[in-house]
Parts: C-alpha cells; structure tokens; sequence
DNA sequence: AGCATTATTTTCATTGCTCGAAAAAAGGTC
DNA sequence: GACCTTTTTTCGAGCAATGAAAATAATGCT
C-alpha cells in the first residue's frame, strides 16, 4: 500500500514538482514569472531553487534575455535545467528500425543511432543483448553522460506484461515473451519504462501542439498498423499502467478479415495499409496478410485513389468505416473533442473522412453531442519521439528529482 | 484553473479526509485503530479528532465494544460519525418509478417514499417541480434534517448535459431538455449533482462486497436497457466527470436492429429484455421496440429457453454474442479483470454466457491475457442506491467536511 | 485493597513548510 | 548622484506532523 498521508515533506514533494513541471513546459523563467505560474509565493520559489540550484538541478542563465529594449527595473535572472544534471537514453523500435538516443536533462538531443531491423534480427540476436549493445555504444560516445545516466524508455508496439519487464505479444519477430525490459534494466542496473507507441502518439501532439495540452484528444495511428492513444483533460488513459488502447485490434467485423495478429476481424485488418491494399486488390479476406507494404506502394494506392480509381476508393471507403465504427464505439466510452489521424494514413484523410463521419453520425453519443472535430498529421515520428522523451523526463522529475533529500546532490 | 499548491491546509485537509475515509468505509473505530488504518501518529490523529469532536462531524461512542472478553489495558474509545451532522437526499429516477430516500450522515435511511412514473408524469407535472415537491415532503416529514441537508444527489439513465444542469437525452418521457438539476438545485438552495445509473452500479459493488473494492470491474446491467460502469482499480473512469459510458448504445452492428434511442444497431436494441424479446418472437428489427417488457414476461422467457426453447434460446443467443462483441471492444481500451452482470438479465447468465464467452475468445487482448471472471448479481437496486449514497456521502466528506475551517461548527 | 501490567490517548518540544511584509539588490532615468 | 522600478532575498509568524514521554483507565495478581 503507498503511504497517502501528508506530511511537510509531501508539501515541499508537490511544490518542487510544480516548479519542475513549470520549468519543463515553459523553458528557462525567471523567478518572478515561476511564482505567477505555479501560484507559490515568491519566497517559496525562492527557498526552492536554492535547494535546486546546491542540488545542481537547475542553473542560472547568464542572460541573453534583452527581449525588450527597455527593461526598467531589477532584470530578472533567468533559471532553467542543468543540461547535464541526468541523462535518458530512448528507444523506439517498429517493424523495420531501431532508433535509440540519449537525451540530456533539458530534453537536447545528444546522440543518436539508427539500425535496420529484420524479421531475422532477433532470431540472431536476443532481443535485450540487441537493446544492450545499443546502449553500449551511446555509452562509449558520450563518456560523460554516463555516470548521470538515470533511465531508459523503449517506445513499443503490442501487449505488454502486467510487471512491465516484456511484451506478451508483439508484431515485431521473435521479441515478445523475451523479458528484454527486465533483463536490460538488471543488466545497466537502471530502471527501464515501457510505453506503447499509441499513447505516446497521444502525449507527443499535446505537448507539440500547445492548444490541445489540456484537451481531450483521440490520437489515432494509420499505417502500417493501426493505433490509437487517449487523452483526457490532459490526462492519459486507457489499459492498465501502460494507459493506451489495443484499438488496432478492437473487433470491427465478426468473424471478418484475417489480422496480422492471426484474429479475425480486426480494425487494423481493414485499416492499416497492407488491409487497405488487400480490399483495394479484391484479395480474399482470409488471405494472410502481406509482411510489409513499401510505402511508395500505400503512396500510389492514395493517388489513385484521388484521381477517382474504383478499386482504391473502394479500398478507403472500407477502411474508412473501420475506423468510423472503432471510433464510434470508443466514444460510447470516452468522450474526446477531437480526432487526430497520424501517420502515413493521414495522407488519406480526405478519403476516408466521409465514412468516418458516416460511422460516427449514426451512433447516439455523436447525434446528441455532435460530432468531434477530425484533424491530420502525417508526420507520426515526432510526436513519437517528443511523446518517449517528455514523458521520460516529466517522470523523472516527477519521481526523483522532486523527491531529492535536502542535502542530496547530483 | 485550480490551484495546485500545497501548504499546511492541504495537509490538514488530505489527512482529515484520510481519517473520514477510513471511517466512511471501516465503520466506528478507536484512535489506535484509525492511525494503523491510515497510517497517520497518533498524536495527528488526536488532534484531528479533536477538531472533528468539536465541530461535531464524529462523537465518541459510549462504548458498548464488549467484543472479547478479555480486555487488558485502558479500553479503547470508539468514535464514529455524527449522524446529525449532515443529511442527504437522493432520488433514484427509472422508466416507472421514482424513489426518494432521505439518508443521515452515518448512512442511515430515515426516510423513504415512492411513486410510479407515466409516460405522462412529465407532461401533467415539469421534472423540476416533481422533484422539488418530493423533496418538501421528506423535509416536512423529518423537520430536524432540514438545516442540515447538504446536498441532493439523482441516479438518472441518459446521456448528461455538460454542465450538469439535466440530460440531453434520456429514454423517460419528456424528462430530457428540461434542466430539472439545476432548477432544483436554485430553488432548494442545494447542490445537486447527476450521477449515471451505470457509474453507480459500479460504485455500489465496489462498496457491496468488499473484495472487489479496489479491483477492475466493468459491471454491466442487462434488463429494460443495457448500461456498464467501470471501476478500475477502485477509481471509476469513462465518459468526462460523468464518469459512466454509453455501453447499451454502443454500435453492435452497422445499420442493425433498431433501438429505443432511435438509432440502429445499438447493443441494448438485441440484448435489452425488448430486444431479446423481438429476437425470440421473429419480430422485424426494425419494428419499433416494445415501449416495456412486464418481469414476469421476461422471466417467462428465461424459463422457457432454460427449458429448451429453440426460439426463445436463440433470442438469448443474439442478446449473449452483442453483450460478448460490446464487451470485447471495451476490452481493447478497458482491462478489467471482473465482469460482473447485474439486473433482471443476470437470472439469464447460464443462457447469455456461451456466447459471451466465444465473443470474447476473438479478441487479441483475451487470446493473450485470458478472460476475464464472468459473475452475476441479479439484484441491482441495492447497489445502485448503495452506490448513490456513497458515492455521495463520500463527496461530502471530502469536499465539504474535510475542508471545514478550524473555528467553524456544522 | 494495593500494586503491577497493559493498551489507549494526550501532551510536549522539535522540525519543516508556506506566507506576507519588509528589506535588499540591480539596474535604468533624469 | 538621487530617484524609480522591478526582481529577489530575508525575516518572523503560523500551522501541521512527529516521536517520545506522560497521563489515563481499565484488568490481573497477591
């Protein structure tokens, strides 16, 4: 059981949380302007950024801050993170590519590498020494970070473990059931975090698009896959801790077209590029489903599609209500105000918009309330990556910086 | 916005709240007992107490706590709420009936009355005078409580305005539309919150047995509508503060039977007691739904597919595989590890659960962490009016009572 | 009856936090 | 150099939690 009672220490706990979170949305601040945002009174932030700043947690800036030619009293010092104060090393893994980072404690990219990955890689390799070797080499390039190094997340697709230590199924070859996050964690002794693409997908667009930071918002990956994270009021949810959604794989037809994953069914099975191109090619339904679709190929697919072939709108039309429907009955759930299609399939938002909205007016919640407005954004790379890295280091903040014993430095 | 900051009064507040918690849900205990509970000092929880004593919220109990025998040291005093302290008044509002319960601080029922509903209550009486007249007869009938009422608090079937002031849709007569919350809560002078019969049967299980208190269960009502609230490791989560789904309306299949709600292929239009009724009597489905189902016919009905019944079996078929499709796309974004079926369909488990079950078994998330527990609870009165009660008296300690003023009396 | 034992509850001194007000600091303006 | 203006720090007050010690209220034993 966590302990819930309140305490002075608790106190100062959220208090440095609230200026930590301040710092990490707002960028370098003056004291001033920290105690308007938080609400704590100018000698509180005071008091607290001198424990951050002995900790050396944040620094002062030696201010470059002649925004406004006439400044008329006292300039005010600017306080922002301390660069070097920890490092995260983040990776983010699909079907064909590992990318892995390392990301100082003010969210700058540091280094970065990128591997093809193979439906052989990991019967070649086991998946947590190829996690391992990655890490290795970040560690080698950048010799400083490494005693500051404090976390690795890995940005995944699929089940996850209830303990977090794995996937339970994957997409990817050969990596579920293998404890990669457990074995990766024990052997660089720190703590790994697992997050599912989807509600990164989520948290990345509230934090690159300021306006929907507070917002309810329905995040959804078309692609090679499809995914959907989940945005409420700012908060994520969805399954368990993970907090995303297996929408991909929400039933769409009883007993319909054959998924990736071997159900029947699937959204993804209608929706994601290889299930559009099946329907498009009349392939039977049944027919396994292609190992990868090149995406030159899901490019062409759309342009025909616009220049008004039958097969390839037919293709969208069914995609389209795939999703339009998995949408529907999300909402007689959850209630976002908008809709983001991301990834490659927001190329084609144009094409599948009018069943989407069909699917969605013949359900109650969207005749009631109306419907919720449908933006797109192909590029999905970035909000993976901002989603991977704001998370990492919010929670770092969060749960051990914010925590730091009074006289603990870094 | 609100304000997050935290100082020595949101200390006080978090631990008075823990201390009322704990007895809201442990009942009269000891000082020691208290502090084990909540993990608080004794000395904090003398001194909350003593401010809890002298603003009468709790009173010490004389003591008739004579459970063992054999007692050695200074006996413990027990203390429990003040049931005068503070007195509620909930209504529970269906399709025939309305019931009004006035409810004592400690959770006692005082007094109770009941009164069937027409399809023409509302068009010879507006919604907010009903409710206001049953109101001034529970006052007039208990005269002591009426200083002391606090909050007014309606279990209502529908879908919520957003600002809470009524329903935008509901399937009573002429109840949608007419802001009856908040015309009640201006001319009683009270708050009065809207709370989803759904969200309650979840809140009330959570209550009724013990076990299931901070697990995840999605309870589902099957009867003269279908509806499901979720409790997910003991918060209760979905659609905005409403906290409750739309289930029944959720899309079973696209352009399918018609529903109560007038749009088509809504869960509730096959497994709601008038859609199995129309499954098993061969009625069109897009015959308009029987306006309501007397018990005895649906029990009838039970019976007779218990014993044998191709048509009525079928019907109980149709109801299992769209509760078992529903329950499965909820599951993609949901991971209860309970689902509990309560109202008059629960009678009808055996019949609905094969089904169920095969719908479930289809899906990616059941194939990789197995099914859920299925349980039944046929009675749902008790925990809805469980659940409205506690959830409201709850919102009462926390909002109201554990924010009192130190000087301040009730 | 008297004293030891035992468990509950209260008292007390200490510590740590936030806050408002006042003071100090660091620049520009005239 | 005197005066303004804005930012930042200092200081004393107030409040709450805590551990340790004291007080309290019974029973058990002789």
């Amino acid at each position: 059981m966590t302990r819930n009672v309140s305490d002075s220490d608790s106190v100062r706990r959220q208090n440095r949380g609230l200026i930590l979170s301040a710092l990490r949305s707002g960028g370098p601040q003056s004291r001033t302007v920290l105690a308007g945002v938080t609400g704590l009174s100018h000698a509180s932030v005071t008091a607290i950024m001198q424990d951050l700043l002995a900790q050396r947690v944040v620094e002062e800036l030696t201010s470059p801050d002649r925004t406004d030619g006439r400044m008329r009293g006292r300039p005010a010092t600017m306080v922002g993170f301390n660069r070097a104060a920890a490092y995260v090393v983040l990776f983010e893994i699909d079907v064909n590519r590992l990318r892995a980072s390392l990301v100082d404690y003010s969210g700058v990219l540091v280094d970065r590498i990128e591997t093809a990955i193979t439906p052989t890689t990991f019967i070649e390799t086991a998946p947590s020494a190829f996690f391992a070797t990655h890490l290795e080499s970040l560690r080698q390039r950048t010799p400083k970070a490494v005693k500051s190094l404090r976390r690795i997340a890995i940005s995944v697709q699929g089940i996850l473990e209830p303990d977090n230590s794995g996937l339970k199924w994957s997409p990817i070859a050969k990596l579920a059931g293998t404890s990669f996050a457990g074995d990766l964690a024990s052997s660089s002794g720190l703590p790994v975090a697992l997050y599912k693409r989807g509600r990164l997908l989520a948290e990345g667009t509230r934090w690159l698009d300021p306006s929907l930071h507070d917002t309810s918002v329905a995040t959804v990956f078309v692609g090679s896959t499809v995914a959907m994270g989940l945005s409420l009021r700012g908060q994520i949810t969805g399954r368990g801790e993970g907090g995303a959604t297996e929408f991909g794989h929400m039933n769409h037809i009883p007993n319909g077209a054959l998924c990736r994953c071997g159900m029947r069914g699937c959204i993804e099975a209608y929706a994601a590029d290889y299930g559009i191109l099946r329907t498009s090619y009349s392939v039977p339904e049944t027919a396994p489903p292609a190992p990868a679709v090149p995406a030159q190929q899901f490019e062409a697919l759309i342009h025909r599609a616009e220049t008004g072939d039958r097969d390839a709108t037919h293709g969208f039309n069914v995609a389209g209500r795939a999703i339009g429907y998995g949408l529907s009955r999300m909402m007689a759930m959850f209630d976002p105000t908008h809709i983001l299609i991301v990834g490659p399939g927001a190329r084609a938002l144009n094409l599948l918009r009018p069943e989407i909205a069909a699917a969605l007016s013949s359900s109650l919640v969207c005749k009631v309330n109306g419907l919720p407005r449908i933006l797109a954004h192909p590029d999905e790379r970035e909000p993976i990556f901002t989603g991977l890295m704001m998370k990492t280091l919010s929670s770092l903040d969060q749960t051990d910086i914010a925590a730091l014993e009074s006289g603990a430095r870094l």
